[in-house]
RNA sequence: UCCUCGAUAGCUCAGCGGUAGAGCAUCCGGCUGUUAACCGGAGGGUCGUAGGUUCGAAUCCUACUCGGGGAGCCA
């Protein structure tokens, strides 16, 4: 008997097969039961009726439980009221485990239970399609970038000091030493970029704030491209390009799971190039202009970016933000000093930062007065001002979260969902 | 750290000063097309913890614990 995965039983009607997986949930009408079986790549309904099938058999489907493991051998038929087309008519079931008391019922759960329960929640279809979705935008970005010339490269977990010196970090010890869990790995990517041309990482990043909203991750995965001789423009285009083949990839291979998590697939469609620009000195014009109270000079909150963002129905780029409130290796505008070449991506319907990118600063003594200026120490960013001593260039990048990406394209109310195991504020269990 | 909301059956919640409730889940019975199936019955509780007010507290007050949402920070 030819065992199959689910997602390809409409290839197989009229066939006899065997399916490996589990009971979703059970369903009885007296003498005709349904069972929704899953096998990990998708759902489908088993049908046995008392009258075609041994008693014995009839009674084994009838005690099946929740989450009972098994394997099922039946007909496949083509009937319209099924979802993906087709039901398997069961002809027989070997119980491989009997599951007894599945905490997780097909009724509402709260979010606290649920979040107890991740362990098992995530064999839940709306689970399911998300982390399917996730491992679709992570095949997109490394098509995109391995195809457009970037290597990868893995810039370290354990660092001595902070990367940009503003978020607080994991401390940990490095023996006797002191050491911090990898907040971005920007800099180390800015070197690798000196030596491979163009590059990026994909990784796990922590940062120890105790930040407890829809947006916020303690445990997160971010991709960091870094491209020598590349400007400030030309990382936006192919911050645009990468976005849209991200966003044109999860349309054409994730159908079912968008459907599944009934996500409005006219609003992903309208993510095309060219997306959206706004300088910040015309944001903070906008923002004024609305009756929000900001003035040049100082950073956006979240209520300001959702303002901007929901004011485009693609995402937009919030340009050249004042130094002061940027981070310290971001290069000037050589026209205009005081702002820096750098861009933030919001995505739309609110979802907030998905990028954040610049121009480096790639002048050796700027690069000095930039440490002073915000209190770094000079022996411990040594390296990183050797890369503008010896063949210095122009040169970029950006970090795009992808908890969050995952989240507008799945259209979730937060991004604990887009992870097996989200690290939140006071939760590091299951 | 701050603001705000919450904690009652395995789960989701109602009850807001006078004998602890419902739906779902579980168990028993019924039903040949169910889609969170439906119908009948049964079992199931230290009302988050500790104090206080009161003749009487799940209900009012105080503190604490745990959690949700948000701010700040950022992806």
């Amino acid at each position: 008997m030819e065992t199959v995965w689910i997602q390809s039983l409409p290839n197989y009607v009229e066939q006899t097969v065997t399916i490996h997986g589990w009971v979703h949930q059970k369903r009885s009408s007296g003498k005709i039961l349904f069972l929704q079986l899953r096998d990990g790549t998708g759902f489908i309904q088993g049908v046995v009726a008392k009258d075609e099938i041994s008693e014995e058999m009839f009674d084994v489907v009838n005690s099946l439980t929740q989450e009972t493991s098994l394997y099922v051998t039946g007909v496949v038929r083509a009937d319209e009221r099924a979802p993906s087309g087709v039901e398997l008519s069961i002809i027989n079931v070997d119980v491989v485990h009997l599951t007894h008391d599945y905490p997780i019922t097909p009724k509402a759960h709260g979010v606290d239970f649920l979040m107890d329960h991740r362990h098992l929640w995530i064999r839940a279809p709306r689970q399911r399609a998300i982390l399917k979705i996730r491992a679709e935008i992570i095949k997109a970005i490394r098509a995109f970038l391995d195809s457009h010339d970037f290597t990868q490269v893995d810039p370290p977990i354990l660092t001595p000091s902070s990367c940009e010196g503003t978020t607080n970090l994991f401390h940990t010890k490095y023996f006797d030493e002191d050491a911090y869990l990898t907040q971005s790995g920007q800099l180390y990517m800015e070197s690798a970029a000196m030596a491979l041309g163009r590059v990026y990482s994909f990784g796990p990043t922590f940062r120890a704030e105790k930040s407890k909203t829809r947006r916020h991750l303690i445990e997160f995965w971010m991709i960091e491209p870094e491209m020598a001789f590349v400007t400030h423009e030309e990382s936006i285009q192919i911050q645009e390009a990468l976005i849209q083949a991200i966003v044109s990839h999860v349309l054409s291979t994730c159908k079912l799971e968008l459907h599944t998590l009934g996500r409005d697939l006219t609003k992903l469609q309208k993510v095309l190039e060219p997306f959206a620009r706004i300088t910040y000195d015309e944001a903070i014009t906008f923002l004024q202009q609305t009756g929000q109270e900001i003035t040049w000079g100082e950073d956006f909150g979240s209520p300001h970016e959702t303002a901007i963002a929901e004011h485009f129905d693609r995402p937009v780029f919030v340009e050249k933000y004042p130094a002061s409130i940027k981070a310290f290796y971001m290069k000037p505008d050589p026209t205009r000093e005081e702002v820096v070449l750098c861009a933030d991506l919001l995505a739309p319907e609110g979802y907030g930062e998905i990028i954040g990118g610049s121009q480096r600063i790639d002048d050796a003594d700027l690069l000095q007065e930039r440490f002073s200026q915000h209190d770094l120490s000079e022996s411990d960013y040594a390296w990183y001002l050797d890369l503008r001593r010896y063949g210095s260039v122009p040169h970029s990048g950006f970090g795009l979260g992808l908890e969050r990406t995952v989240a507008w394209i799945c259209g979730l109310e937060h991004v604990r969902e887009t992870i097996t195991f989200p690290r939140l504020l006071y939760r590091l269990y299951p």
